[in-house]
DNA sequence: CCCATTTGTTCGTATAACGCACGCTTTGTG
DNA sequence: CACAAAGCGTGCGTTATACGAACAAATGGG
């Protein structure tokens, strides 16, 4: 805790943010965290991280096996509190089911948190061809995804260099781009075609397309699909993106995505 | 704080706790709420109640409209940890999803949190006849849907009777049974069948079918479709019912509900 | 079986958080 | 438009909450 005792301080409940930090650490990476990896992941001493995990674990949020802690469904609330309040099943779900359908393609709307995309909802069809098992909360790259880098296209080239200069540049495929400059070069095409394609660069052999929803000025949400690899070498089938662009104006209509 | 210095209590952090509640205040049931509403709601002191919603509007878990707070999306990725780690996307919704479109009727996932259903997934389908609206996360009834019916026969009966009396019977519709004794005696029934079925309790025209997924010694967890009532009075079609017993065979088969 | 790691617990100490009070701002009503 | 009610921001004295170190026990892996 900082000695600098000022006004800005004395509103936050310190306690709080690192017992939120705990929550946090529980990210869906692995299915279940020791005390000892909840301190290294927090970054707290062990004993504060107990009485962290210790509070969750009482107030049914975390579950206990052993010396294994998971999260339990009650989390799910905390995002239906959300979901409820801004009207989602009852605007959104249908708009990106009803679209799904048509272009017999998952889709995906999303927006960035931090250095991550983040599914805001998702709708996805039987036997779609592409399924990796995201639902509203999870996370994708941010530099290797058509949604990261339509989403990036929304912020100021500086914000966007800054973000990659931060994040790092990962490899997830042999395909994926690999410096700063190439991806910032897309960044700046999507944001003039209104439109990106990836291709491989997240995983082999599939094509990610997106759209932006939101406008200049609000919060950048984004609409997105993936599609396998076609044999024609088309890499944005019109179908599909006038598709995506048509869903993003419907979104829009419902005015739900207007202050996030 | 009781002035009871047990070890129980040094183990928790009370300020997280009642940070927690504040976040726990935004249930969706209204779009947004004031310091002074957040301060009722969870029964702080103005002050520290104020202390709680600055620290989660700090951490990007709150926005401030005026003197209105709510949720922002970063509250989704806390539900994005449990159903990544616990495989959510890969293994319950397909099933679901390939059910709905099957059964053509909309299919839902709940377990119960304290005196309310809570959804765990959920597919629509589109142009379903029925849909509310509801997401993961949200908060349905117990004592008059079908799904509440079939999660309180998965307890003992000493325990359903508790949780009617200490809950209060609402009445949603002029169809809802109004006393402990007949709920208690579906929930009986429902325990006995296999499966439980409401007409118009909780929405006028609209039947609810309900099926066990989990078995004893499981957290209980149920699966439930919603159809308008047919003109030939038929309550519980037949495809139907076996449809949802064929899916929470399969859900079980996947494993991910054996430990929640 | 041994050793490294993890965990549970106690406890002295300090500071984070409490809650009250005051004054200002906003909102609603007549 | 004025006034009352409600809500909010802030300062501050006090103390209970939480901290983290240390020790011992438990666990897990080689």
């Amino acid at each position: 805790m900082p000695d600098e005792n000022t006004a800005q301080n004395r509103n936050l409940a310190s306690t709080f943010a690192k017992g939120l930090a705990v929550l946090e650490a529980f990210d869906g990476l692995s299915p279940s965290l020791t005390l000892a990896e909840i301190a290294r992941a927090t970054g707290q001493d062990r004993a504060a991280a107990r009485r962290g995990a210790l509070t969750l674990l009482d107030m049914g949020y975390l579950r206990q096996d052993d010396r294994h802690f998971s999260l339990t469904p009650k989390v799910l609330s905390i995002a239906g509190g959300f979901l409820q309040a801004r009207g989602f099943g009852r605007l959104v779900q249908p708009v990106l089911n009803r679209h799904a359908v048509t272009l017999d393609t998952e889709i995906s709307l999303a927006t960035r948190d931090s250095s991550a995309v983040m599914l805001l909802a998702q709708s996805t069809v039987t036997d779609g061809l592409v399924s990796q098992g995201f639902t509203a909360g999870s996370r994708l790259p941010l530099l290797h995804t058509s949604l990261g880098r339509m989403l990036l296209a929304g912020a100021p080239d500086e914000v966007a260099a800054r973000i990659i200069s931060q994040s790092g540049i990962p490899r997830p495929t042999d395909h994926a781009l690999t410096t700063a400059d190439e991806i910032l070069t897309r960044i700046r095409a999507a944001r003039r075609d209104g439109y990106t394609v990836t291709d491989s660069e997240f995983e082999p052999g599939i094509i990610g397309l997106a759209v932006p929803v939101t406008g200049p000025g609000a919060m950048p949400v984004v609409l997105g699909s993936s599609l396998p690899r076609g044999r024609d070498g088309v890499l944005a089938p019109d179908p599909i993106l006038k598709g995506l662009q048509r869903c993003a104006a419907e979104l829009r209509q419902t005015g739900v995505l207007d202050r996030l």
